[in-house]
DNA sequence: TCATAATATTGTGATATGATAATATTTATA
DNA sequence: TATAAATATTATCATATCACAATATTATGA
């Protein structure tokens, strides 16, 4: 039994005195938020991960424009902007209202414009 | 050669009355950043597209730990968390002392945290 | 200097992502 | 309703990414 304990104890108490700290993990992991949650931002995030993404975004930062202007502005072809508007719809980032036969894109809010700033300070400095 | 004018503009004027607004495009254009800068960014906010780094962030946003409390805290073997934080210090997101054995980590800059977090508000509206 | 704890690196196969060609859909107007 | 402009979708293949096993490195103490 005795030893039945100190088997057990061998996975938790590995390196006890020098590197695991128990209160320490016990407080991280009340930080934490839901698996779920992680992977909604990971994929939320991950759209930012694409320069021609990227250069949508910047440009909507300043002004709606149509899939046309876009195209001719970032200097693609209509499929590849298309599908990346698409992508970029999927996940809440633009909104577009269909004028005619245009769809003028927007940016949904202003975290989209924030998470751009603030990489591009990071990048910056 | 009025001819070859003519064929010179299809390419620039198609859909002129609709669609491609000249000015706009050259009023975008002028926001646009350098292409290598659009790469780095998109280098940089890529890391924030994986659940595994994301979670690391999360935790260094509170304190600063070590790998095995990482490990422990995330339920994750050694190499997974290891190889995530060598792309997170490649990537400037995180910073790290050695303190004998152990290596502690920490987040860079408030840039990394401000991201996770601004990303966290907009899934979760 | 030997053993071991803590961390880092390398290799691997499965899966995801990217740009674009080909094609389809939608809409206004002739 | 036929045409063409504007945009959207699907298919493809090359490349990137992921978690982890195997292995290496670094540093402490016996």
């Amino acid at each position: 039994m005795a030893n039945e304990k100190n088997l057990e104890n061998v996975g938790d108490d590995v390196c006890e005195e020098l590197c695991l700290h128990e209160d320490v993990v016990e407080r991280a992991k009340t930080h934490m938020i839901e698996e779920d949650q992680y992977s909604d931002l990971a994929e939320f995030l991950k759209i930012f991960g694409n320069p021609t993404r990227l250069k949508i975004i910047s440009l909507l930062c300043f002004e709606d424009l149509c899939v046309c202007d876009i195209c001719e502005a970032l200097d693609l072809n209509q499929t590849t902007v298309s599908n990346q508007l698409r992508i970029l719809r999927a996940n809440n980032i633009v909104k577009y209202v269909k004028e005619g036969k245009m769809a003028r894109y927007s940016l949904t809010d202003l975290h989209i414009e924030m998470i751009y700033k603030i990489g591009l300070e990071h990048i910056l400095e």
